[in-house]
RNA sequence: GGGGGCGUAGUUCAGUUGGUUAGAACGCCGGCCUGUCACGCCGGAGGUCGCGGGUUCGAGUCCCGUCGCUCCCGCCA
């Protein structure tokens, strides 16, 4: 007996073994392929578990088989006959059912299938817009089944791992006020209050804290998430992340509680072993080395930025000697090239940057120990283009992309060029898991829309010393990257409401905004709050 | 909010400089085939070229508008 018997079926279709020959069995599912070879008919039936082979004889069954003549595709069916191993030189290797299949002996249609709009196939070339019109169309392919039950997997993992240290699961409500937090809220009209909008949470963040306070010290949810916000390939306005929050805790504490839950699911998913802890990094080096806070560390220490500004710094060459004369800066780095050069490539990388904010992309192809060439190395003395291959520690046949501008923009620039590079030259390799922390990230930057000092995270966030001079202030905050992606990230939160006011001061927050947006959370602060912090990912 | 791309058979796509009857593959329908497993072979049906307007002797192709989808930037952990 096994678990997927019903008063319908003995059996499973993608359980049956060769263990199982001899039995007689009752299957149900859809009708998948057929091959027919007039004598003998093969039927692939389909359900969640899996295909098992079909075979219908003419005689030894032939209802059956003059039934199985007017099959249509993805029709639901219920077969009973018996199951038998395949004959000599006919198992399928490739199919966990392959050494048996089922001599059906009744056939009874329980539904009949119009011709679908598009293959049941794992291979299916049909669109997205097409697939998800059909959804439950596009469940059936079992490379769906497969991931809605890898993601099933995952969420356990994380519930007996949270569970087995002492975090409880509490439901935070769906429809509260508005709380600031970056995105457009989704709205829903209140009955009650007629004219009024309750807001679907972006993050729990607010309540989980107020869990906090209340005592609760180890809070998780597995938790939906609500943004009003324009949609991406990658990014969609719900979303599911686990939020968690813990009371008397450092930086270290969160950290411990995460890196092992993400190494068994990396394990018993993946069977990869990643050895923890997980490697650091400040967001300073992140910046300055890799150009960006979350950095894809599967191609090392290759394409690493070098600073060039000092070097340019009495330089003849117009462009640059204006970007540094503004504050800018000019970076840089080396990478692999193949072959020669073209100028239409470059000029397709030139417009990629520009995209991307910066005003323009210098390039050099390394044609000696300290010798460049390349449109602009005219203009540069040997004394700069020395310090271009020194710098970027570039080698014979490199080439060594500059850009100057802004330093935003010259980070985002950069990190946009080493992702493309790596893509190109296939330096990051697939079922490779590469986690590694920022830790130290600064607690303000300048809003320029706002034309004033925002959070960099939200405005809980702890400041890690008294000091909180905008410039240099940094936070207890902590991201996990993985392969060049933020999975998520946290910090320890202020907990006092004095710090909680020195804050909003730098901010520039009128009482009244005050009152209006964290009074609630302020007060709280005010009856006695635990340390605490968390993270959501 | 800004920019790019796409819309042709059920599906995924091709369609030359504007030129006669718009093609392929898969799917579908019919026929043949007793060991296939993406079976194979033969035959057939299937199109308002997203929609509206314009230019032209002539538009799938060029122009304008419109609708839908999609990607990137802005925005957004």
């Amino acid at each position: 007996m096994n678990g997927f018997a019903t008063s319908m079926r003995t059996h499973a279709c993608g359980d049956l073994r060769g263990s199982d020959a001899g039995l007689q069995v009752t299957l149900c599912g859809w009708l998948w392929r057929q091959r027919d070879h007039g004598g003998v008919t093969f039927v692939d039936l389909r359900d969640a578990t899996g295909l098992v082979q079909l075979v219908l004889h003419p005689q030894e069954a032939p209802e059956a088989y003059s039934a199985a003549q007017s099959f249509k595709s993805e029709s639901v069916i219920r077969v009973t006959g018996e199951v038998r191993l395949r004959p000599e030189g006919t198992v399928n290797r490739d199919l966990p059912t392959g050494e048996v299949e089922v001599s059906v002996r009744d056939v009874e249609v329980l539904a009949v299938a119009e011709t679908p709009p598009f293959p049941i196939e794992d291979r299916t070339e049909a669109s997205e817009e097409l697939r998800l019109r059909y959804r439950y169309l596009d469940l059936r392919r079992p490379e769906m089944t497969r991931v809605l039950r890898l993601r099933h997997r995952v969420v356990r993992i994380i519930r007996e791992e949270m569970d087995a240290r002492g975090f409880v699961d509490v439901e935070t409500p769906l429809l509260t006020r508005s709380t600031p937090e970056g995105a457009r809220d989704f709205l829903v009209p209140s009955r009650l209050w007629p004219g009024s909008f309750y807001a679907l949470p972006q993050s729990p963040q607010q309540l989980k804290q107020l869990l906090m306070v209340g005592g609760q010290d180890r809070y998780y949810q597995i938790v939906r998430c609500l943004r009003d916000e324009q949609t991406r390939a990658d990014r969609s306005f719900e979303f599911t992340q686990l939020d968690m929050e813990m009371s008397f805790v450092s930086e270290e504490d969160v950290i411990a509680v995460i890196e092992p839950v993400y190494a068994r699911i990396v394990r018993d998913v993946h069977g990869v072993e990643i050895p923890t802890p997980f490697p650091r990094m400040t967001y300073a080096e992140m910046i300055s080395r890799y150009g960006t806070d979350k950095p894809d560390l599967r191609y090392g220490d290759r394409m690493l930025i070098a600073d060039l500004s000092e070097d340019f710094a009495g330089t003849g060459f117009n462009a640059f000697a204006k970007v540094l004369a503004q504050d800018g800066a000019i970076r840089g780095f080396a990478t692999t090239w193949d072959g020669e050069p073209s100028r239409g490539h470059m000029r397709e990388l030139e417009t990629f940057v520009r995209g991307r904010g910066a005003a323009g992309l210098a390039w050099f192809r390394v044609t000696g120990a300290n010798g460049i060439d390349g449109p602009i190395a005219k203009f540069l003395t040997p004394d700069e283009q020395a310090a271009i291959v020194k710098k970027t520690e570039a080698s014979l046949g490199d080439v060594v992309f500059l850009v100057a501008d802004k330093p935003s923009r010259v980070n985002s620039a950069l990190d946009g060029l080493r992702r493309q590079m790596a893509a190109r030259f296939e330096l990051a390799r697939e079922g490779e898991w590469t986690f590694v922390w920022m830790v130290e990230p600064p607690l303000f930057e300048w809003g320029e829309d706002e034309g004033k000092w925002v959070s960099v995270h939200h405005p809980f966030t702890a400041p890690a010393s008294d000091d909180l001079d905008p410039h240099t202030a940094i936070a207890r905050g902590y991201d996990l990257v993985l392969n060049g992606f933020e999975l998520g990230g946290g910090s320890i939160r202020i907990h006092r409401p004095e710090v909680q006011h020195r804050v909003f001061e730098v901010l520039g927050l009128s009482d009244e905004e005050i009152e209006e947006k964290f009074g609630h959370m302020l007060t709280a602060l005010r009856f006695g709050a635990p340390p605490h912090g968390g993270i959501a990912m």
